[in-house]
DNA sequence: GTCTATAGAATGATAGAC
DNA sequence: GTCTATCATTCTATAGAC
């Protein structure tokens, strides 16, 4: 229900031409996540003030209590949408069925590349967790996102190993464990602004390929490199 | 300065009989230091009030800013204590030089008894992190905590590597990757709270085993099983 | 839909007695 | 050292005009 999709950029003929800032529910709604997204990502969510959102969105307060009940309803629209749009991310992932080891490679490429809207939905699912809250729908989706998203990684090393392309080794298990680390990578990259992401996952390519037994060198990510 | 050292209960022969709950200042201190790290650690820090602080610990609210300037300078103690503590535990490493197989051992079970209050240091560096605020001197103390837990993995690798009885590695690369994924197990125990502790740190052996091509089985953690 | 104005409820912090 | 009392500020949330 609610769908916040950023496609639709519909203005709607102004409905009359009265107030400049008027804008469909839905897009504004959706605007309203958006930025509570990225706030609640940097600041915890008891940090950023009803009056933050609507200072960045540009609009007045009450007007955050007009499509929302209150700051933990907005909350939780917020968790949910970053949810979606992670497994939007993931069907793409469903679709492409190449073999076993360009799979892996995919999968590896899609967090790499959607690296920052994971952390922050790490780091958000992080501050809902610490709440004492609890909000079933939202605990459902957050863990039905890892879920998902080792369940695509471990189809793919099945599949390798039936076909031989891969060592033995227990999918589910080694899956779970990349997904592990690279939420580590989430925090260390917070807590530690100067990681070497590229760096970090050509290590954990080193590793992935040396259990599964891959030939040959894993492909390296290099991004931007200040000095050549 | 101002050691917090949770050891020495003298209680101060009561200066004069006057008021029952009168304490050293430092027993004080290390009191309110210990019990706002478990808030802290919980809870974020805007979340936790200093009236949650000073019910917990059975004192009034004036008393901490007796102690403390503000919930900052309050913050920044609980770091502190919270990167000395982990670092008294780094000591006992450096001393106990046995086999590089044995050190290996001996620095993973650390961190496994040591798990929830790292845990808790990692949560509130992150916490820290997000803060605009930039506090020099936490900042080091951090980094420092990283560094020499990836000094001391390290450098029993790179033995380990010199009398042949591991594989060859980049050391540090390797160690990094170790440290990033117990991070990593850290935020998923707190956001699925279902997460199997020993399982996981199982699986961190058999890729460190693997890699390091170590003969034989890794040691198995085993804890508490509800069905035998 | 959007804004102005403001109520009502914390919360961080201080003055001063004991 | 520790408490009582209280202030100033900030923040969530609402009523009501446009």
């Amino acid at each position: 229900m609610d769908k916040i999709a950023k496609s639709q950029v519909q203005k709607k003929p102004a409905i009359r031409g009265k107030r400049p800032a008027r804008k469909t529910p839905s897009i504004r709604k959706e605007e309203l996540v958006t930025i509570a997204f990225d706030l609640f990502s940097e600041r915890h969510v008891a940090s950023v003030t009803i009056k933050d959102i609507a200072r960045e969105t540009g609009v007045n307060t009450a007007l955050i209590y007009y499509y929302f009940e209150n700051k933990e309803d907005l909350f939780g629209a917020v968790i949910e949408f970053a949810i979606n749009r992670a497994f939007e991310n993931f069907r793409k992932l469903h679709e492409q069925h190449l073999n076993p080891l360009d799979d892996l490679n995919a999968w590896i490429n899609n967090n790499i590349e959607e690296f920052e809207s994971i952390r922050k939905l790490v780091q958000i699912s992080l501050d809902y967790s610490r709440t004492q809250k609890s909000i079933p729908a939202i605990e459902r989706s957050i863990r039905q996102f890892y879920d998902e998203e080792v369940r695509i990684l471990s189809n793919c090393i099945r599949k390798g190993i039936a076909e031989k392309t891969f060592k033995p080794v227990d999918a589910d298990e080694f899956s779970r464990f990349i997904s592990t680390y690279l939420d580590g990578l989430m925090v260390h990259s917070t807590i530690l602004p100067e990681t070497d992401l590229d760096r970090s996952v050509n290590q954990l390519r080193a590793v992935i390929w040396t259990m599964l037994g891959i030939e040959g060198t894993p492909p390296q990510s290099r991004q931007g490199s200040a000095t050549p």
